[in-house]
DNA sequence: CTGAAAGCGCTAACAA
DNA sequence: TTGTTAGCGCTTTCAG
């Protein structure tokens, strides 16, 4: 079933189809009527590709996530493709891995198949250094990176301030009398890095000596960090309150803690479900996953239609407050 | 830079460019060599869209999903993708949400975008009843249900036996000294149903009476479920061991046990993070989701070889055996 | 082993 | 308002 089908069975040119098809405009009302009775009638539905192939667009555009599995980047796919849907646009998905290579291959992939833009979710899309793939996919393709940052010519970054965050939430410790913190994180991506950053900058002010040894890298499984933080209990450093780069980090502090009768205050990161599951249930910085995603499709909607929008939005975090911490006004 | 292009800067025809594009079959190695070295000089990347025009193929994959932020679509998602993939396919990835018109809406939206297959993931996209908008579809292209099962010609099911999960899960509890088990749910999907019923055959099994009773809905926010568990214990009714539906639900009453200072058997089902994160960890019933899906996309592209293969496969679950439920031997 | 040419189904410029 | 027609870039017979 093809458009010239239906033009036999409607008694018009294949061009009046089109037309009809394409909203309707200049046809007469009634031979549009007449026209898409016979569409519905025979369930027709254009071809895709013959349409791409005039238009050189299918209306698709490209997420690429290091790891779809992952509750924050699955977040992250999912208010993506709900934003990007009510654009009428289809969300081809790739899940790259942390390879360099295999996250080069993919766009190629995207960009060979013809999708209108390319969302890189998630920091970890980013190299710390280089990037210059991307910026050479951005010559030839919009690309958005969501909660990373590079700085080049069609890029569009949105990104919540996660250095801030990190910042804000050290100062609230201090002020309620915790001036020792230490902080876990695994993964070194740009968000890692900013977040680090956070971490230094408010350490600094509060005098702390040694501040490197505060910021502890842990490993990947929830009882590998356990571990480990059960070893830095052991080790003696002197902390008083634990700040961690994700909410899974504080998960295994708060259960290290936990098990050495420590009553310590403890914050993640994403404020995700886990730190409402966790016991006690953990205070968490949030860092608005929901308004970045629909900020960054918010910006690349305006792009496109030819606005001249801003290449850098950043948005704050908040603390969502739980039993783990409650900081003292 | 299209195949003409290319075609003369080779000095051969179109047709020759295509062989070599198309694997090289029924040309010289000279002059397939020739031609790569060009093509890979010039990084020319064939037209998608013309070459589905021709061949009424993108390899692509549509995947429907409720909601693609929660963590067990997420891994669905991800574990899908990533065998599609290696099967050389792309993922058009579509969130539905729960409403049986915008579940109709996607999917034929998938097809009027002519994916090669619509992968259903996970048993909310099926109806209790009815499902004629898939069987219908199923008569256009190859529908794979993912933990659901719908009985109709062209529609591969696979999906893991919730059923006699549940029902073993209460043998086991009950082997151990626990006969009065209480059952939690949230939603009613397919697999829910199945979950019923399970603990439904084993309950009687044990000679309960006021099964029914034993049956309760929990609605959907951490906070809600727990006020409903709270409610069950100060209802009075008589119970020794707690299994849900899902790991959050598990946790709810988790919480809700330790806030009266009750140490009864708890088991969540598919021994998602959430089970470790909690405290005490939670036992939890595998339904082997990896597994599940490698098994569907393998299945899936059996069936596209032109195999013969079975439309229905069951996986069997496991226990995921930690701290709030040990059976005894 | 290679080339010429006929589609694939649609859009859009141009005519009428 | 409607129709005619020339592409869009590729695959695939069919000849040679």
């Amino acid at each position: 079933m093809n458009i010239y089908d239906i033009a036999e069975k409607s008694g018009v040119s294949i061009a009046t189809i089109s037309r009809v098809l394409n909203g309707g405009k200049n046809v007469s009302q009634k031979t549009y009527d007449k026209v898409m009775a016979i569409i519905e009638e025979e369930g027709y539905t254009p071809n895709i590709f013959a349409r791409g192939l005039g238009l050189d667009t299918m209306q698709t555009i490209g997420i690429l996530v290091t790891d779809a599995k992952d509750t924050y980047y699955a977040r992250m796919i999912s208010y993506l493709s709900e934003g990007l849907h009510s654009l009428g646009f289809n969300v081809l998905l790739s899940s790259t891995g942390y390879d360099l290579k295999s996250k080069k291959r993919e766009m190629e992939l995207l960009i060979s198949k013809r999708v209108d833009a390319i969302f890189l979710a998630g920091s970890s899309q980013q190299e710390l250094k280089g990037n210059t793939h991307i910026k050479e996919a951005a010559k030839t393709i919009p690309i958005i990176m969501v909660n990373g940052y590079i700085d080049a010519p069609g890029i569009i970054n949105v990104s919540s301030n996660d250095r801030a965050g990190i910042y804000d939430c050290i100062r609230k410790l201090s002020a309620s009398g915790y001036q020792k913190p230490l902080y876990f994180y695994n993964h070194a991506t740009y968000s890692g890095a900013e977040k680090i950053a956070g971490f230094e900058a408010a350490a600094k002010e509060l005098g702390l000596a040694k501040v490197k040894e505060r910021i502890i890298q842990l490993p990947d499984t929830l009882t590998g960090m356990q571990a480990r933080v059960e070893q830095v209990i052991a080790s003696g450093l002197d902390f008083d309150a634990v700040v961690a780069s994700e909410d899974l980090l504080a998960v295994a502090a708060s259960k290290a803690l936990a098990g050495r009768k420590l009553d310590l205050p403890v914050v993640g990161f994403n404020n995700s479900i886990l730190a409402e599951v966790s016991s006690p249930t953990l205070t968490s910085i949030d860092n608005m996953l929901e308004s970045l995603c629909k900020m960054a499709v918010e910006l690349f909607h305006e792009r496109s239609l030819g606005k001249d929008t801003s290449s850098r939005v950043t948005i704050d975090c908040k603390l969502a407050v739980r039993e783990s911490f409650r900081p003292e006004e």
